[in-house]
Parts: structure tokens; sequence; C-alpha cells
DNA sequence: GGGATTGTTTAAAT
DNA sequence: GATTTAAACAATCC
């Protein structure tokens, strides 16, 4: 479940404690879980600093390789001390110099990571066709990109290839802001509205950050602490709870598959 | 033990 | 070919 802010809020916090250290050991525990590359050669690396991409972390190494994870469902990348035992779902843990050492643990394994130098970045298809970051354009940039097009809305924003980093949470509440029904079809909602919906998308991103992130079952930050954006959730996961903007039940509706908490009288089906 | 969970890929359809 | 939709998949928990 981590999503834009919840990555973000991980990729600062191990940015500000583990840049600058040197992976003196890795250890690859679940095979599994190794996309690509070969953990071998993070040996010896100086971290340089750690990213976010989409809602990809990625940590940039000396030699220009990039270590990056996907969390996917219950994925966590986290920074314990020497003394920390580790979780009984971990597969990688890299060793720093300090004694400090980062895990990788993620107990359905849906998640991955990957060891790629820059040309092999380049060429993963994944990360090349991931569109745009959704905080680095302006709302009607952002609009245009969803305007006219005959797919649903909350597909659309799911679609990592047409904006990058968004899921469940986030489409769901910039959807309830715009007061936009998740089923409308993009391509009939008019452009002024699609911009409030852009705008509402990162303000809500914005805040989420600010709150580091949102916790409701796995998802923790890059220290191992939860995030509390989740108090400030309109919509997701509160079914049958009273819609805030009129009090009528939320209800639920499956819409590109997914599970869809939003209000049937509040937002309007274009 | 089966259903639910999610983001992504793949296949199929338009 | 481009775009959209549906189904499949990963692994685990309760």
């Amino acid at each position: 479940m981590p999503e834009l802010p919840e990555v973000e809020t991980i990729a600062r916090g191990l940015d500000a404690q583990a840049s600058g250290q040197r992976i003196a050991q890795a250890r690859l525990v679940t095979p599994k879980v190794l996309l690509r590359g070969n953990p071998e050669a993070l040996i010896g690396q100086r971290i340089d600093r750690v990213t976010r991409r989409a809602k990809l972390l990625m940590i940039m190494l000396g030699n220009d390789d990039a270590l990056v994870f996907h969390l996917k469902m219950t994925g966590r990348v986290w920074l314990g001390d020497a003394s920390q035992t580790l979780p009984k779902h971990t597969h990688l843990v890299l060793n720093l110099e300090s004694g400090d050492q980062i895990i990788f643990e993620d107990q359905r394994r849906f998640g991955y990571f990957g060891v790629f130098n820059p040309a092999e970045l380049a060429a993963w298809d994944f990360h090349a066709r991931l569109g745009p970051e959704p905080l680095s354009m302006t709302p009607s940039d952002l609009a245009a990109l969803l305007h006219g097009r005959k797919a649903g809305i909350k597909s659309l924003l799911l679609n990592q290839t047409v904006l990058a980093g968004i899921g469940n949470i986030y489409a769901d509440e910039s959807l309830f802001a715009a007061r936009i029904h998740p089923a409308s079809m993009a391509a009939a909602i008019p452009k002024k509205r699609l911009i409030t919906l852009c705008a509402e998308l990162q303000r809500i991103l914005l805040a989420a950050i600010e709150a580091g992130g949102s916790t409701f079952s796995d998802y923790r930050n890059a220290y191992g602490k939860s995030g509390i954006f989740q108090e400030h959730f309109q919509v997701y996961g509160k079914k049958d709870e009273p819609c805030p903007a009129c009090q009528r039940p939320l209800a639920t509706t499956t819409v590109a598959g997914r599970t869809s908490t939003h209000c049937p009288h509040c937002q309007r089906r274009y």
C-alpha cells in the first residue's frame, strides 16, 4: 500500500540517515525477491542519496548503480541499529559501516528489488514507461493528460504510465475532494473540474507527505514508525460511515477492479 | 480452506 | 496501432 507519499517519506528518512555511508555486507535471504542484478555488487559501495520515482524507492550508489525497490502491498525498507533482530519476513539485509542495517522485509513477497547500472535502468521497461510525477506539474498540465480520454477517471489515475505514484488511497481521496464519481468517463468530465481534481490530488499528496504518509496496516517509514495521514482520510476504508459532506452513508463499488469508496450523493457521475 | 487484499503484467477486445 | 478492459498473478493472513 505504500504509494507516492509513503515512499517519499521512506526515501527522505533513509537519505537523512544512510547517505554517505558505505555498504559493508549484503545478505540476500530470499533469492526470489531479486528482480535483476547482483547484490554482491553492492558491497563496498557508498550510498550517494536515496530518492523516489513513482512508487519506486531508489538508493543511488557511488558507482552510479541504482538499488531499486518496489514495495507493492506489504514491503518495508527501514534502518535498524546493529542489535536489531531481523523480522520474520526479512529478504535482504545491508550492513553499513556504522553498524546500522538496512532491512527489506515483505510479508507477502509481492515486492522486489534490483541492482541496475544506468544503461540497465534506462532499458527497464517498467521504469521507462512511467508517466510524469504529479507533483512536478501544474494542475492544468496534469488535467491535460486526462482530458478527452475514454477510459474511466479512476483507472487513469491508477495507470502508472499516465501519471506515476497514485494508488487506491489517493485516487479515492482526490475523487471525493473533487466530487467526481470514480466510474466517470474522463472524456465526460468538464476540463475545469479535471483541473480541480488535479489541484486536490496535489494538495492531498503534499499533506500526506507532511503527515509522514498513511498507515492502516503495514506501512512504516525508514525508522519503522507509522504515518498519521490516515487520520485525515475522508472516504478511504470508511464504507457505511457518514459522508463528511452530507452525512449519508459512504458506499463501495468496484471500479477498474478495485474497491472504491465514495459518496453516491456528493460525487457526481459524469 | 477459501476469500480478500493490491499493483502490475499480459491477453483480449474495441 | 492505440487505447481500454478483463483476467491472471504474486503470497499470506484470518
